[in-house]
DNA sequence: GTCTATACTCGGATAGAC
DNA sequence: GTCTATCCGAGTATAGAC
């Protein structure tokens, strides 16, 4: 289900006037030896203290630069979506359809599940009540998306391409919707045809 | 996202020849005190402790009858789902088309947004590895949704009122993903035309 | 089979040292 | 701000009493 990265979401840190230097740099370590671990036992059993202890920090440390366990599962899913282009070509993405761009996300998804998997348990975290930072995340993340995906209709709208009778924004949430929910269904049921599935809504919008 | 339920998925347990009785019906006497905790304080923050607590049990007696949390919540959310009917007219539902049943079943989860975070938390953890209980359980009933709503658009299709150039199959995967990520969205932004995008889908359709 | 007791690791919160 | 030490309640596994 994750879905096309829009902007590259650059946060640096609220701390304003002064040292950005030193902490950010130490958490910056941090996380890309987290990363490291991982890679090589995957997130999914993989618990704080066990990452802690791998890469030589404390809990406790660990715990002072990721404020949880979700906030850690998060910077790997950023950091893994940002690094994720180099999966694919991206040229003339510019001028890509809007489900032809969801179509090609939901293709470098199918070739790694564990990516998936991990936007799907964020999802979930980012739905239970009182989960501000997830939340926060995912909402920005899927309104980005949407718009962007808005976007790429009513362009594709004024060439006439495709019916000019539906409301873009209305289009670009289905067709989010339909990407996530089908990846969901292909986890389960492998034999589900992803991109074909998708290519039929294309072929829906067609004038 | 909890999708339209489609057999009452009546399970005997398996333990065959005999004394189904004693255990089922105490089981089922601790389900129903859980649903109560459940209901008061919603599944959220409610640990199984508190549960076993609350309802006069050992910690360790209701995890020998739920081997897992996960399996508690599984058992509310099965709950949950078979007495949803009464929230509803089912009047007709015979003769309804494939997308309008699932908008049915949507505007129903709009008016119980725990449960469709329920369903999400769920199927989450359906996806993790080695989650053999769940899994099944999802995958059946993935299955069995979408071999209704193919069934039911295939019988629109005889009818004519939609286009026969469509394989219902990939149309069933595509309606039930539209109406997950749907309800995904519409959790995190409430102003999302839940119903109304499920509309022009099944506009999109029309023959 | 039903259940108690115990122990283990987990995520997280706290207090305070530096 | 960075980190250690400690403590808590959580989910779960196990052994064994009845």
């Amino acid at each position: 289900m994750p879905v096309t990265p829009t902007s590259p979401d650059s946060d640096p840190p609220i701390g304003r006037t002064g040292s950005y230097s030193k902490g950010v740099a130490r958490r910056q370590e941090i996380l890309d030896r987290a990363l490291d671990v991982f890679r090589e036992r995957g997130p999914e059993g993989t618990s704080l203290r066990r990452v802690a202890e791998e890469i030589g920090v404390s809990h406790g440390a660990l715990l002072h630069y990721f404020r949880s366990r979700e906030q850690l599962l998060l910077a790997l899913y950023e950091h893994t979506e940002t690094h994720r282009s180099e999966l694919r070509d991206d040229d003339g993405a510019e001028n890509e359809g809007a489900v032809e761009r969801l179509i090609a996300a939901a293709s470098v998804n199918v070739q790694m599940p564990g990516f998936v998997q991990l936007y799907s348990t964020l999802v979930a975290g980012a739905l239970e009540e009182g989960s501000g930072e997830t939340k926060g995340f995912f909402t920005r993340r899927f309104e980005n998306v949407r718009k962007q995906t808005a976007e790429r209709f009513r362009r594709q709208q004024e060439e006439g391409s495709v019916r000019t009778d539906l409301d873009a924004d209305m289009v670009a949430a289905l067709i989010v919707a339909a990407s996530d929910g089908l990846q969901t269904q292909w986890l389960l049921e492998p034999s589900i045809d992803l991109e074909g599935t998708l290519g039929m809504l294309e072929e829906l919008f067609r004038a």
